[in-house]
DNA sequence: GCCAACGTTGGC
DNA sequence: GCCAACGTTGGC
């Protein structure tokens, strides 16, 4: 099983949100290395860490689980939507996404400024300069850092 | 295939 | 709102 960290800006989906509907679609990844993860190698167990980007603070909210592998992104055949797509078609999707299941809300909240002052989880990929990938891989030890951080 | 211009992400 | 970092587009 492997362990990632998405990311949602609270302002247009929260963990709130994801926590009333049970489980979502994670559409909208309009990045193809993001979309690589979700296709090739995200699948249905998989641990996940909710992160809320664009969010006064910045951090990881909670965990959630994967629980459809990825399927074709039916917003990229809506023409009225912002993520259609035009070079897509029923045959030949371009994007993917899988399903997200809520699993935990953090006891505490982990703001990113929190996890830069952990020395062990220094080189999670999400501290990394310029790291703006929304769906990335995550270490079995860094997740069970954070689970801890989280009061879990 | 190069690369300049442009768009987006996301912390601050 | 600023801007650095990065991705995408399109002319050549």
């Amino acid at each position: 099983m492997n362990y990632w960290l998405m990311k949602s800006e609270p302002d247009v989906y929260s963990i709130d949100q994801l926590n009333k509907d049970k489980t979502t679609w994670w559409e909208g990844v309009r990045n193809y290395q993001a979309r690589n993860f979700m296709m090739k190698n995200m699948k249905v167990g998989d641990a996940v860490l909710f992160y809320h980007s664009n969010a006064e603070p910045p951090g990881i909210a909670g965990l959630a689980v994967i629980s459809k592998n990825a399927m074709p992104d039916k917003l990229q055949f809506d023409p009225k939507s912002d993520y259609f797509d035009p070079k897509a078609t029923l045959d030949k999707p371009v994007w993917f996404c899988v399903e997200v299941e809520f699993q935990q809300k953090f006891k505490h909240f982990i703001s990113l400024q929190k996890i830069r002052e952990q020395d062990d989880l220094k080189d999670m990929s999400v501290l990394q300069k310029g790291s703006r990938l929304s769906v990335q891989p995550l270490e079995q030890k860094h997740f069970e850092i954070v689970q801890e951080l989280g009061g879990l």
